[in-house]
Order: C-alpha cells, then sequence, then structure tokens
DNA sequence: AGAAAGCGTCTCCCCCAA
DNA sequence: CTAGTTGGGGGAGACGCT
C-alpha cells in the first residue's frame, strides 16, 4: 500500500496560491475577494482565487466575464507568473531543509517523503516555517502514499493539516463525489456518471474489469485509487517532455501575416526555453484553435534535435500554412518535444546552415539579456533563397 | 446561452518491421 | 503465402491542473 515501505509522505500545497501572494504583498487585497487571472480587458480565464471569492462561486478555470458577473467588486489582477515563480522558490528552499526526497508537481505543490511516523511532525513545523517566514497559508496532508496524502491535504484546506491512514478510506474518502479523486475531470466524471457511479465509494466497489472497459488503463489506477490504493513513487528527478507557448488572440485574428508574426513570437520564447535549459528536441508542434473552437494540433519529427529559433521557425510555418484551413483563428501555438539533453554539446552533428542557425539564435539571446526583449527582430518572411537552401539540410 | 488561458502529460490509434 | 502478434515511433487529440 506504501508506496516507499517505511516511509509517510506529504503532500504540500499553497492555498490559492497566486491569490495569496497577492493579498500577502498587497494589505488592501486581504479580506477582500481576489481574483488573478488572464488580462482584464482581453479573453481568459481564473488562475486562482482567494477564499473569499469562491464564496461567490468563483474558481478556478471559469471565464473572467462570469466572474466579473457572479463577483464584480472583486480585485481582478493579471498573473505576474515571474514573481509566483520566486515565491515558490523561496517555499521549495523550506522544504529543502526538511528533507532532500521532493518531487515538484507544479509551481504550488510537492511531495515530500519522510522517514515513517515522521510525517505529521514535520508537516506541522513546515506550515508554521512557511507561514513565519514568508506569510503564506498552506496545507499539508500525510499518508502513507501520494494519493492518500493529496486526498487528506484537499480534506484540510484551507490553511490546515490532516493525517489519513488507510483504514479512514472508507469512513473519510468513499462519501465523496468521484470528482474529487485526481485525475477525474469533466469528462470521466461524466462517462462514470453514466454507469450510475457518483461517490469514490461507488467506484471502489465497482467490478475493476468493467471500470477497465469504461475508462482503459486510466480505469485501472482510478479503481485502485478509489480503495486507497497507490504505487506510485517519490519521482525528485523529472526531466520535462515538452517545452511550449500558446497565445490566445484579443480578437480572433483574419490575417495570416499577423497569425505568423505571433508565432515566430512564441517560436523564439520556446527557442529561448530550450537553450536556456541546454535541451533541443526533435518534434515541433503547431497549435491552431479557430474562431468556433475547434482545435487541432499539426506536427513533425526530425531527424536531429533542434533548438535555434530560425529552424523551428521554419518548420512551425511550413505546418501552419499547410494546415491553417479557413480563418478566423482565435488562437496559435508552437511547442517542441521529443527531448534530449545530450546532443547540445555535440556540435559535430550539425550541418553548417543548422550550426549558423543556433550561433544566431544564442547570440540574439545575448544581446536581449542585455538590452532588452525588443532589441532584436527577425524577419518573419524567409526569403526565397533562405528556404530552397534550408530544404537541402 | 454564451464563453471558454496556458501550460503540460497521457492515451489512443495507426503504421511499420520482425 | 497469409494472418496474427508485438513493440516502437509518430501523430492527433483528450484530459487535467492552476
Amino acid at each position: 500500500m506504501s508506496a516507499i515501505k517505511g516511509h509517510e509522505i506529504l503532500l504540500c500545497d499553497l492555498d490559492a496560491f497566486f491569490a495569496s501572494v497577492e493579498q500577502r504583498d498587497h494589505p488592501e487585497y486581504r479580506e477582500k475577494p481576489v481574483i488573478v487571472g488572464g488580462r482584464p480587458d482581453q479573453r481568459g480565464v481564473v488562475a486562482a482565487c482567494s477564499y473569499e471569492a469562491r464564496k461567490y462561486g468563483v474558481h478556478s478555470g471559469m471565464p473572467i466575464s462570469r466572474a466579473e458577473k457572479l463577483c464584480p467588486d472583486a480585485v481582478f489582477l493579471p498573473v505576474d507568473i515571474e514573481r509566483y515563480r520566486c515565491v515558490s522558490a523561496e517555499v521549495f528552499a523550506i522544504y529543502e531543509r526538511f528533507t532532500a526526497q521532493i518531487e515538484k508537481v507544479s509551481i504550488d505543490e510537492a511531495y515530500l517523503a519522510l522517514p515513517a511516523e515522521k510525517g505529521f511532525e514535520t508537516a506541522r513545523k513546515i506550515r508554521k516555517t512557511v507561514k513565519q517566514e514568508l506569510g503564506l497559508p498552506i496545507s499539508a496532508g500525510v499518508s502513507v502514499n501520494k494519493l492518500l496524502a493529496k486526498m487528506a491535504c484537499e480534506l484540510a484546506k484551507p490553511d490546515g493539516i490532516k493525517m489519513l491512514r488507510p483504514e479512514d478510506v472508507p469512513k473519510e474518502i468513499w462519501r465523496l463525489p468521484v470528482k474529487e479523486l485526481p485525475g477525474v475531470g469533466p469528462h470521466t466524471e461524466k462517462k462514470l456518471k453514466q454507469a450510475g457511479i457518483k461517490t469514490i465509494g461507488q467506484l471502489a466497489k465497482f467490478p475493476k474489469n468493467r471500470i477497465i472497459k469504461m475508462l482503459g488503463s486510466v480505469g485501472e489506477s482510478l479503481h485502485e485509487f478509489a480503495n486507497g490504493i497507490d504505487t506510485r513513487e517519490i519521482e525528485t528527478e523529472q526531466e520535462p517532455k515538452s517545452i511550449g507557448e500558446e497565445t490566445t488572440f484579443p480578437k480572433d485574428v483574419y490575417d495570416r501575416e499577423k497569425a505568423l508574426t505571433t508565432l515566430l513570437k512564441l517560436t523564439e520564447q520556446v527557442g529561448y526555453r530550450l537553450r536556456r535549459k541546454k535541451l533541443m528536441g526533435r518534434t515541433v508542434t503547431i497549435k491552431i484553435r479557430f474562431g468556433d473552437f475547434r482545435t487541432i494540433t499539426r506536427s513533425r519529427t526530425l531527424e536531429e534535435a533542434v533548438d535555434a529559433d530560425g529552424t523551428i521557425y521554419r518548420i512551425a510555418r511550413e505546418l501552419f500554412l499547410s494546415n491553417c484551413g479557413k480563418p478566423p483563428w482565435r488562437l496559435v501555438g508552437v511547442q517542441v518535444s521529443n527531448l534530449d539533453k545530450g546532443s547540445y554539446e555535440q556540435v559535430s552533428l550539425f550541418s553548417s546552415i543548422e550550426k549558423k542557425e543556433r550561433q544566431l539564435s544564442k547570440v540574439i539571446d545575448e544581446i536581449r539579456e542585455r538590452y532588452g526583449r525588443d532589441a532584436v527582430k527577425r524577419a518573419t518572411l524567409i526569403s526565397r533563397k533562405e528556404s530552397s537552401e534550408q530544404k537541402r539540410l
């Protein structure tokens, strides 16, 4: 039942993280509903909201426009992800004082492994330290595996702590609706409901093979989760599998050049992030969301891993042009996957054109780091000569 | 009825080779 | 020779989370 024998698992989760940081740094926002989300004037959804805002029925993922109707007096703030990342790093530095076994789940959430019997006491200390040193509310769940630690934390929120033993599962977990189970989103919830399954307890007692028939391999883990069984280990070092960026236009776009310019900008940011992490990737994927919300992705996998803006953009551009269909476009995105750390330094592998592209990207990185993002600009269009040269790659 | 971000990962399906 | 199996890789979309 336990992921690691003789260990306890902690799940630490900062409460309403983005909103809490804002309330901490702006005392005037405290006790008020705070809604952090996409820029107020543009289209967007709620990324985080304070507990005061939740009272009005606001929750993450909700369109900002709807949140405004539910809670017009709320403080609406843009997502300042840079700052939340800094604060998050400070929180993780506190975790480090207690254990090296830390798995980062997201910006505000981490699993920690601790020796048996130490879990609850450590969770208590972590919460106290985070509150004292950083002034942030944080909840913690303690149990024998990840799933139960997570569920314990959900029950502890907000600003609480809870220990859950496997024998508590029937009493404490089974009464909850299935959507409370991690991994059950709206789609899975609907499928389960069609089978008459509404609570975690009903799922736990349902024949496992029928759940698997309904949900495939996810069904198997969900059924085990419902019974408090989870064999996942703590993964302290997880390499990213993809790096991508996407953006929704403030207004639907009909102009192809405008869409391409945006795609270039996104590509440059993705390329920059790759190079900073010394990663390269073999698969380039673009994403297009049309005016009617229909969304497609199209990808191409290359012979060699790439990290140069020019190279990535050339592929992205081709993919866009051959798949863009009819405007309007609502969103475009670009992603590089099939990542590989090894190839970054292996200069000899690259053709001379690719070497030049990589050099150019790195020079641009330096200029931008010194003089700012707008110091250099790349042309969207690729000259005929250049593109025919590239085809020989 | 109308509005719906920006990440990232996982799963399913297909094709190919053995 | 044909059909089925398996495993890997690629592509597309589903899905979940903050």
